[in-house]
DNA sequence: GCATAATATAAGTTATTGCTTATATTAAAG
DNA sequence: CTTTAATATAAGCAATAACTTATATTATGC
């Protein structure tokens, strides 16, 4: 933290909008699914449990914010991963919450995200 | 990403909590201040811009997921960052922001977060 | 004990967001 | 052309979240 302090309150806002953009499961789920490889919206649709006007705005979002990319197919669309920095971020808090989920101890003394459940922080 | 795919589900939903805790400028800024050194609510005022009950509220967010610590001295209560991993977190997207802010060139080129906006992704 | 300083909580307001249902676009197939 | 498949957009709604103003709590100093 503590950034350039010059242009500080910028940094800031931004840095708010990734964590925003990365802040709903649904989004994090999209993205853990293009991992794998790019894919349609119909594709997604079949392993993600939601509306397909869901799905679209969902896709948006993260097009918009520069996370996914997007190819026309014929009549389909193909989206794929395009920031990896966002997704490395995401990796890192999904690896460690899992970790934290795996061993109740360490959660304890003071890592936690919440005094009650296991998280990353 | 793609965690244990046992308990996917929670993790991501973790995940987007800890993210939603961070993506508020006003929170960033707090926990920038902290970084500094453990402080009072009064003295954070002094550099935050806003009102007591504001700041209060958004300690209290920060404190319940476990982002920071508190201790009372006498009538003062005095914050400290508790998750270190939270910071580094913020650290680094902050870091990368800043870096792209003052390079404008490599922004064009798909890792920013917004096709405009300079940003981190 | 009373006044005051420091912090927290309550209540109300407004804006945003995620979801739903319904409709529009676009392109391929026939 | 017309129909159908694939995706996007629009409109509406309910829940959440951040902020404000006002009030409550708690501890200290007199």
């Amino acid at each position: 933290m503590t950034a350039s302090l010059s242009e500080q309150g910028r940094v800031f806002e931004l840095a708010a909008e990734l964590f925003a953009v990365l802040a709903t499961p649904m989004r994090l789920r999209i993205l853990s699914a293009l991992c794998e490889h790019e894919k349609s919206v119909n594709e997604l649709l079949l392993e993600i449990d939601t509306t397909q006007p869901n799905l679209s705005q969902h896709l948006a979002v993260l097009f918009k914010t520069g996370v996914l990319a997007k190819r026309k197919d014929g009549t389909q669309v193909i989206y794929r991963v395009q920031s990896e920095k966002a997704v490395a971020l995401c990796r890192s808090v999904c690896t460690q919450i899992a970790i934290e989920m795996d061993e109740p101890d360490a959660v304890a003394e003071g890592q936690a995200l919440s005094p009650r459940a296991p998280a990353m922080a």
